[in-house]
DNA sequence: CTTGAGATGTTT
DNA sequence: AACATCTCAAGA
């Protein structure tokens, strides 16, 4: 078990939605080895970011995670029924993360069938919600580090520039013409094979 | 393939 | 009232 070390999330929160592109993630959650191949990811770069959570330096229970150490889990509960999961950049006391938006699945598969029921494998880990349940992302590793089990980032092959494409962020309002959503060119493990504009 | 509505609880 | 979403049903 090879993690990528904290240091890694310790740079700008861009870079780090950058490269993350191509490295596995990997979850024991319950018990179970599964793993997807990270194919999309959403940077919410600070206190000066519209839609992040910690705009203006906002600080509360939800959010407490995003001013901790670098490469600590955030996960947040949204829309009355989904979680989500980022994981927190920069240096510590600057609030901002990288936003898990999808996974190929590579490891694990049938335990993620199982809570991904009924599903076909591209819609299994193919949006923020979706791949935290496919994964078994709660609460409950609000503030886990990455670095760990029982879920931690393993180092895989990266996807190169050439092979990234740069996108508006998906279902933002303020700040929304920022190109901050990242994701594997061609993958049909994305949540939106093209952005809507530019 | 696309669009639109409803689910459902927390945060502002 | 909005929200870093998802699923299903209906239509083209």
């Amino acid at each position: 078990m090879s993690a990528l070390p904290a240091g890694f999330y310790a740079r700008t929160t861009v870079a780090v939605a950058r490269e993350l592109l191509g490295h596995r993630l990997v979850s024991t959650v319950g018990g179970r080895r599964c793993a997807v191949r990270i194919v999309e990811t959403e940077a919410y770069v600070g206190p000066d970011d519209p839609a992040c959570h910690a705009y203006a330096w906002h600080r509360s229970a939800r959010n407490e995670v995003m001013y901790g150490r670098p490469g600590l889990l955030y996960v947040y509960f949204t829309y009355g029924m989904h979680w989500c999961a980022n994981i927190v950049t920069e240096r510590s006391g600057y609030p901002a993360a990288v936003l898990l938006r999808g996974g190929e699945p590579v490891e694990g598969v049938e335990v993620m069938r199982r809570r991904r029921r009924g599903v076909p494998d591209e819609e299994i880990a193919s949006g923020p919600a979706k791949l935290a349940q496919a994964l078994g992302i709660t609460g409950a590793l609000d503030g886990h580090s990455v670095t760990r089990p029982p879920l931690w980032v393993e180092a895989g092959e990266p996807v190169g520039p050439r092979r990234r494409a740069a996108a508006r962020r998906v279902g933002v309002r303020r700040g929304a013409t920022d190109r901050l959503r990242f994701y594997e060119r061609g993958s049909r493990h994305v949540s939106r094979p093209r952005d809507s504009r530019g």
